[in-house]
DNA sequence: GCCACTGGTGCATTCGATTTCACCGTTTCA
DNA sequence: TGAAACGGTGAAATCGAATGCACCAGTGGC
């Protein structure tokens, strides 16, 4: 492999000058420049990374910590940091905290020390942990908010007020909720919209795993209430709670109307199909990579901007939702 | 930040020693050991990755890339991939490749600078691409083989044998195939193993994009044939095969029976629950990290040892697959 | 004609851990 | 008794790029 030595061999002049050369052009002669680049591309030279990030202290690589790869949610937002992320030239290590908030603060510990910054995805860690990692700096929350920490987060509660809304209009007048985790800052801002909204009784299905089979207890839950539509944590809850009501004879949107969260791409495939609110979650990806980019090349002596993007969400109305039926009635009598 | 001198220092021996005592214990005489390790601990001491890098030449990083991270079947694998790694202390350095051969190249070259192997997964590249860069060394195919490169893969002439035997003993004799990409090295495996089958006509469907739209399309074609079943290339295909048989009024399984492969989280949830092939893909992940981490320790002058990992697959019997109708009869006249 | 300045350049050092090599004292075997 | 083997250690070289600083020639001002 060549190194930056032979390159300037080859171009006649000092490794000094071919290092300047190469990262900041205009600080060298044309004619030598030329002849630089000219020998660098001839032997084919490539920067050694751990060479550079050694001096530099910077390596390049931004560190992406999320709950779990296989849930759509983060996958999504994952693809949004790598595409963002390869057009700044800059790479990616990924981490799977599996859900678990005491894997997550060692992998964020260990990640850490690897890159120039660290885009911390849904955590689940108490407050009081967070802040110590966050307030060390260089990292970029997303959907979640922190005072004094840079992050990235969708309008969740928007995204309750117009699936309430959408109920509402409908006729319904009495919505369960089948929760998140309780360690889910999503899930806690989507709690305190319910309580805002007016005019809705809510039914509160308690917190859960956010997957289907939670989904599949769920709906046995709102079948014993007086609700006559069920919103869900996220899809995947929703098709758990979609798939228990066939089982239980119940049809949607006939009886029961359901809404969920996410808009996965199964969302818009399952039948009946579902009403969701869809989420830009590549968009986040995208701008959690500019923030952490930003902090990362930020002169550290400066005060740190910090900025908090809440990115707008939409209610997608399927075939999941529709008016409350009689039963509806009998539940305000 | 604690420098490997500064422990050195606190335990009264040299840097040398420090190192060995961190990195090698065995080589230190207890005593020693025990400073080192008290004063390391004690100053709060971590290595730095880019010196130990740069020195050593091995970064700790492994590269992943892959066609499509939301994807749930690469999903899964990389899933597999970050969970062995965290258990051999490795980090993970994934890019996401979008479907697109020209980028894929790309990115292999810019991550094996960076990594200490990487494990490619479903390359859509050709071979000739392919083999230039394998033949490099430190290069791990997952669901792709190529004469002399290690590489872990599914089973998928097996499933194909599974899920077409399943359908024969339900009286089916004409079944179409819903392939995926023409690049795609497992749909040219399971073209292969249709073949291999006896007994069972095959329609082939075309290739086509391994996603939901495309099995809408392939619906619409199978129902203009004479097949009474359709294996679709994945999940993805087959929720979108059984969405528009719905939309047409076909029933399933009763009138078409339909089978997918991966066995995605949506394939139990959607109605009928589809029959799919189930693929150990966490498993392979695990395995391709074993194989990779295995060629990066290797003793460069050693004849490379390459494996050949197939594991095993199992048809999932679900709901979307029953005995071929009376149409099955008329399809034979 | 002298000085101050400037754009370019190279020398030498630096980053922090690893690793080679020489060396020490002790033991073991011939 | 001498030589060889051995576990343990430290001094110093090394990895490859970045960079502070000194220095150079050339320019312009006075």
């Amino acid at each position: 492999m060549a190194t930056l030595k032979d390159v300037a061999a080859a171009a006649g002049v000092s490794p000094a000058t071919a290092s300047r050369a190469l990262s900041e052009p205009g600080s060298v002669a044309t004619a030598g420049r030329e002849r630089v680049l000219r020998a660098a591309a001839q032997l084919g030279y490539r920067v050694n990374p751990a060479a550079r990030a050694l001096r530099s202290g910077r390596s390049g690589h931004l560190g992406l910590v999320l709950p779990d790869l296989a849930n759509p949610f983060f996958a999504s937002v994952a693809k949004g940091v790598q595409a963002r992320a390869r057009e700044l030239g800059r790479t990616v290590l990924v981490a799977d905290t599996e859900e678990d908030p005491a894997l997550e603060l060692d992998l964020v510990a260990r990640l850490r020390e690897q890159v120039d910054g660290v885009i911390l995805c849904s955590s689940r860690m108490p407050e009081s942990q967070l802040r110590s990692h966050a307030d060390a700096g260089r990292v970029v929350l997303v959907n979640r908010e922190l005072d004094g920490v840079p992050s990235v987060s969708v309008d969740n509660a928007d995204g309750v007020r117009q699936g309430l809304e959408h109920l509402r209009a409908l006729g319904h007048r009495t919505v369960a909720y089948a929760g998140g985790p309780a360690s889910s800052w999503s899930d806690q801002r989507r709690r305190e919209a319910f309580a805002a909204v007016e005019g809705i009784t809510v039914v509160d299905l308690g917190p859960g795993r956010p997957v289907a089979a939670r989904g599949v207890a769920a709906a046995d839950l709102a079948l014993g209430s007086a609700a006559t539509a069920v919103v869900a944590y996220n899809d995947l809850v929703a098709l758990g709670v979609l798939d228990q009501l066939r089982t239980r004879g119940v049809r949607v949107p006939e009886e029961m109307s359901v809404i969920g969260f996410d808009d996965i791409p199964a969302a818009a495939l399952v039948h009946p199909p579902l009403t969701t609110v869809t989420l830009p979650l590549r968009e986040v990806g995208r701008r959690a990579v500019e923030l952490v980019v930003a902090t990362a090349d930020a002169d550290p002596s400066d005060p740190p901007a910090v900025v908090r993007e809440l990115l707008g969400v939409e209610l997608v109305v399927r075939g999941s939702t529709a008016p409350a039926a009689a039963g509806a009635a009998r539940s305000q009598a």
